[in-house]
DNA sequence: GTTAGCACTCTAAGATATAGAGTGCTAAAA
DNA sequence: TTTTAGCACTCTATATCTTAGAGTGCTAAC
């Protein structure tokens, strides 16, 4: 049996209502708070079929309903009215970066706080991925035995440095002309095409000897900085707090480990990078750190091409009306910003 | 008038025993758990006095006494006796120490837990200072316009990088000339002694003529990173939300605000660098954000040199005698791990 | 298919009672 | 003079009870 729209509207009104007074909503509640044209009565026998759908749920007898992470998913998808941010909002996000430089950390700072403060959720921000990078610099320095540390500068003026462990012991004249082969053959071009540049090079067999050594070595360590080694920011940590304050300890407790452990977020927003158009991720996840939660994350680009995430954290009944909005509209600006910095 | 031995003994008792309950504590339950040798009512008449004192509180009639934080002090300071770690739970922090490899980073992540977990309380690290690392190499790089970019990797295989703000453009080969004449003259000095040394070739006069335009940022640029440029860990977040959780929201907004905003705790912990043992702070200060909680905060060597501190930060009402033997120790441990890295 | 009516259920909030712990004071004991 | 036992009093936390309010399912009528 499929939804009706009488169903439709009728979850999407006790979603509206719920994210609002964040109280079970009851039949009759919603026919007097909203001209819906049809009883308590009728409503209930709605609510029965959407409790069938397993779309909402009842806390208890006689305690109103309350929407199911499945009553949500549906929500977003296709009852959402989406809040449209007026010129006010949207210029105050703006202002909210002109306070700063236009420096990538400090825009990436600024960009989590505007999420978090808009959201009252906590806000999360992917730094940048360097495979669109382009190289303008490569340095191999001896450490010490046989570690050698690689260092690239890009174009956009980020540093990147890697700690290499190699087999054997090489000077540092030998680096010294691996780094200048190096750069002869891979300036310009950015970090994912160097990576592919490597077996050409490796075929040549016109480089110094050492190079041949520690060429695998090498073109890992390009593989991890292009593409594996970004931060990850978290703002609002006592919006979080407020929000999750009178939930079980259970939710409670994997909500706050996430912010000590922060691979699972890291992860999980490297898994949006390349994801187009806003996710909302609401607990259907086996994974059990995220439970409770809703995400919502996007994408931001460089030019044409996506090279990081944003996103909010907070509780399932969150007001998507006006977050999902927030976190689009955010993530556009923010991509121009980086594009405009990396001219 | 001063406190007798009688007073110290019941204060001691007292904070002893709301450390553990966090329960108010009367004179009956005092005397009877405690072999104290003196009765209910005399307790009474003592707590009468250490009130008057200001040394401890009642909230209300006949709820029992709790601590002020004049009586934490004063405790802390002369009553406390520390408990001495185990063989057991020093071979488990060092064990800590091993799960990870022994790169500095990991290091003093491992360190954070280490003190979150042991504690029950947020463990804070601040990376060291870099002025006694000695310079290996210096790279300047042009990045576009009058942007430059200095990269100064360190004995210790630290890559640090400071983006200087020219008045003119340099061109890159000159810049090569200015990285290698600084090369010559200050590798191998630490980077304390290299900002000496600057007036010294500002004198000289025989460097690259470009050298002496840009001195002056240059050398700004290496006292930054030098001292100022260190980086705050925390972790234990989970165990902080426990904690205050029955705290009044005052005391909450300002703990949590303090783990969205660290620019106060890093503050905090660079005045510990370079002071001599531990130091716990009760809330004494005037700073508004750092109400109702106390840090215990120990610096940290590198063989002789202070280059660090480490900490925890939880409630005022928390275990001082497991706490600071906790942070003594892992300070010395720290200590030695880095001691050891750094050769 | 929709709705009014009704008896029933459950919670949250307020009121009341009670046990337990703590207190200050006083007068006697040490 | 110091310490203590005794006692009346105070306050909180807890349990119990009550009630208003909101919600429910069912049934019969529209």
């Amino acid at each position: 049996m499929e939804l009706s729209p009488r169903h439709r509207t009728i979850l999407k009104f006790l979603i509206d209502d719920f994210v609002i007074e964040n109280k079970p909503v009851g039949s009759k509640t919603l026919s007097e708070k909203y001209e819906l044209g049809i009883s308590a009565a009728t409503i209930r026998n709605v609510f029965r079929e959407l409790e069938d759908f397993g779309l909402i749920n009842s806390l208890h007898h006689s305690g109103g309903r309350v929407p199911t992470e499945r009553g949500y998913r549906i929500y977003v998808d296709s009852l959402l009215t989406l809040y449209e941010l007026n010129l006010k909002e949207k210029q105050r996000i703006q202002e909210e970066y002109l306070k700063n430089e236009l420096k990538l950390e400090q825009i990436l700072t600024a960009t989590c706080r505007i999420l978090s403060m808009l959201s009252c959720s906590a806000g999360v921000v992917l730094s940048p991925k360097k495979n669109f990078d382009t190289l303008k610099h490569i340095e191999l320095i001896h450490v010490n035995g046989s570690e050698v540390l690689m260092i690239l500068v890009t174009r956009s003026g980020v540093v990147l440095n890697n700690k290499l462990f190699l087999d054997d012991h090489i000077s540092q004249e030998s680096l010294y002309q691996i780094s200048r082969f190096l750069l002869d053959n891979i300036k310009g071009y950015d970090l994912e095409e160097i990576f592919n540049i490597f077996p050409k090079l490796l075929q040549r067999k016109d480089g110094p000897e050492d190079f041949y050594k520690i060429a695998s070595s090498l073109q890992a360590a390009f593989m991890f900085e292009a593409t594996e080694n970004v931060d990850l920011y978290v703002d609002g940590i006592q919006n979080l707090f407020t929000n999750f304050r009178d939930e079980n300890s259970e939710i409670l407790d994997s909500v706050f480990s996430l912010l000590d452990d922060k691979k699972i977020l890291k992860e999980f927003f490297k898994e949006y990078v390349l994801t187009d158009g806003i996710t909302t991720y609401i607990g259907e996840n086996t994974n059990e750190q995220l439970k409770g939660v809703t995400i919502i994350a996007s994408s931001y680009r460089m030019g044409e091409r996506r090279i990081g995430s944003i996103g909010i954290i907070g509780p399932q009944r969150m007001n998507y009306m006006k977050a999902l909005p927030l976190v689009d509209f955010t993530s556009k600006l923010l991509s121009e910003m980086i594009t405009k910095i990396s001219k």
